[in-house]
DNA sequence: CTAAAATATGAAAACGTTTTCATTTTCATG
DNA sequence: CATGAAAATGAAAACGTTTTCATATTTTAG
């Protein structure tokens, strides 16, 4: 309450009214509304309406002549008016740090495509992983009045409260793949990522790596936490010892992860495997292996995150965890459907759906049998 | 006329329309509007709205009153009241093949970036190379009367007539990428598609290569009839014969590249050199070449096109062209922004604006020099 | 054949804004 | 202080649907 109703509000309301007030002159041409159906067919709007939504209360003739005319008229139906009176968009709202991630772009597409099937658009907002852009546009979202959102918080993301308004109205949110800790009012899909971090750790070890580096994301994001306790579990299961020079929590760019490499590689003790949080760090420390002459997989192991198609491009070819985005993609639709409809009966549920993810075995942790 | 008038279009609405009739029953709870802010400040509906939308007449401390008031009720504008009555939605459409193209998720970011410093939205929906599903969200896009509407249009899309009815109605439109031959009512912004292939090819020949082969993509398509005059022109000015079995005109798919190089390179005469429209088929070349033994760029030279991250991971890396997409979107955006000044004045012009392209030279080309 | 039920349509209100037009208030000017 | 212009506000209509309630028509059952 206090956060809602401060002085970002105010702000952001500013911000959506056009700073300098603009007479509207924009005389589009007149379109064609039910009322030119109705009167071309000597019917009222009423029952124009009533057909073009195929109410069964509609003589099947009429229907038809209805949507002959409608056609013959060019009519669209005008979204605007028609969500404002039924209080429904058909819309899905959709905020993601950014859609040129390989994994973010693979999901979009097939909630997307799912999401057609039932009939519903997407809106796809790029929070460009900032969090006041991510609150601005949950407002915007909000006052679009989609009928639900589904959303990959930022990093910094810690606090789910610009949420609140939309869920108190009502409307479904769904978090994936980037999910608050401690927020209890959405449903969340994810992938298995305290699995993907056990499966790639172990992956490693079974190719003999002893010394194992892990090269994480910051531990405030949940993806992170769970594939790092994923390899805790898998070294602790085979006894191997952690280094703790060997950890890295940090935003996962090529910069930190070539800083990351030296800082590792600089002295004597060096590591045998390394497990990266996601593709670009993996690329980047076989990048830097290779310059440094450290052969890969015969000096040094790599396990990335993602199964980001580059990783089958480079030079050894790199192992990844797959975290099926069409299977999460389709997950997410699942459940915002049945939200939708539980919604209808008031009896909004949550809860937490976990994707299975899998190792895809490549060059860069040995021969591939 | 004819078209729009027949059949598809009552299947379109009919498909709009929820197949089952189903009775909204969806409660939600009630949100605060004008009239809340109008009561709690005495005030009439018609000064809150004018002073949400900065209108001059309004003393500036009513505003400020009218934005306390409404940050404390928790006021969001309701978009679709606000777009039905005064017919504009901040909204702009995007239709696109897909997003997961490098090429066009660049774009999209920047086009959604820009947009958004306007204070429009953007409502993104992939068309998955459909020509069907092209036509479908282009009358649903209309539906939701966006302000403007963005295309890349499908490799099937010839006709352009499903975008008329958007034009008619004063709505702008916007080729960019694959625009359509030979339809005028649109503005038009690209790359140098011409001059990418020139210069493609030109390096190919600077750095020795004598025999030289195109995958492109079908020339239906203006994208890759333009880079194939490049490649003509570039072939021509250096005197260079062209041998039509080296010339493929067909979808850039890896399968169809893996063909093609099969058939180059079955016989005894062989290119040393190839210009592929994208880099998803000069991965394929490149992939081909490695597993035949021929070394690039020794024996072969692949340049691509896209300039996509994964050229510069490949061994070797790929020489590519790269197209700005970043400036390509923001050039979008600018025209369209003037686009819906003009057409306040009901001057819509229309034009073609091409983004210059840039050679980016690696190894796949010969030692960079 | 009649009454009741089911089907089919219409009239009018409602959704939450913006905008036109009218009215009141304030302000500068002589 | 009167006057007109400018500034500030209000009343009410309008945007294009959907939906409630009422009414008319058809069908079914007895």
């Amino acid at each position: 309450m206090k956060k809602i109703a401060s002085l970002p509000l105010v702000y952001l309301i500013q911000k959506n009214s056009k700073q300098e007030y603009s007479i509207n002159n924009v005389k589009k041409p007149q379109q064609n509304t039910i009322l030119d159906i109705a009167e071309a067919l000597k019917l009222s709007p009423a029952t124009i309406s009533r057909a073009l939504n195929n109410h069964p209360y509609v003589k099947e003739k009429t229907k038809k002549d209805v949507f002959e005319m409608a056609a013959k008229l060019g009519y669209r139906r005008n979204q605007m008016a028609s969500g404002l009176r039924s209080n429904k968009t058909n819309t899905i709202g959709l905020i993601v740090p950014r859609i040129s991630m390989f994994f973010h772009a693979e999901v979009i597409t097939a909630i997307q495509n799912s999401l057609h099937s039932y009939g519903y658009n997407l809106i796809i907002c790029q929070s460009n992983d900032s969090l006041d852009l991510e609150m601005e546009l949950a407002d915007t979202l909000f006052s679009s009045r989609v009928d639900a959102l589904i959303v990959a918080c930022t990093l910094q993301t810690l606090d789910c409260s610009h949420f609140d308004k939309l869920i108190e109205n009502g409307t479904p949110v769904i978090f994936y793949d980037r999910v608050p800790t401690g927020y209890d009012k959405a449903s969340i899909v994810k992938g298995d990522d305290f699995n993907g971090g056990y499966i790639a750790t172990k992956k490693l070890i079974e190719a003999g790596c002893k010394k194992i580096a892990h090269v994480s994301g910051p531990l405030t994001s949940n993806l992170y936490l769970d594939r790092h306790a994923g390899f805790l579990k898998a070294m602790e299961a085979h006894k191997l010892a952690i280094n703790p020079d060997w950890l890295f929590h940090q935003e996962l760019t090529t910069g930190n992860a070539e800083r990351a490499m030296r800082q590792m590689f600089d002295g004597d003790d060096r590591p045998d495997g390394i497990f990266t949080d996601n593709d670009t760090t993996a690329i980047a420390a076989l990048e830097f292996a290779k310059a440094q002459q450290i052969h890969v997989p015969g000096q040094l192991k790599i396990v990335g995150y993602s199964n980001d198609p580059r990783t089958s491009i480079s030079s050894p070819s790199i192992t990844s965890v797959e975290q099926f985005p069409d299977a999460v993609g389709k997950k997410i639709v699942n459940v915002l459907i049945d939200l939708l409809k539980n919604n209808a009966e008031n009896l909004v549920k949550t809860g937490v759906f976990t994707i299975p993810v899998e190792l895809i075995s490549r060059a860069s942790t040995g021969v591939n049998k």
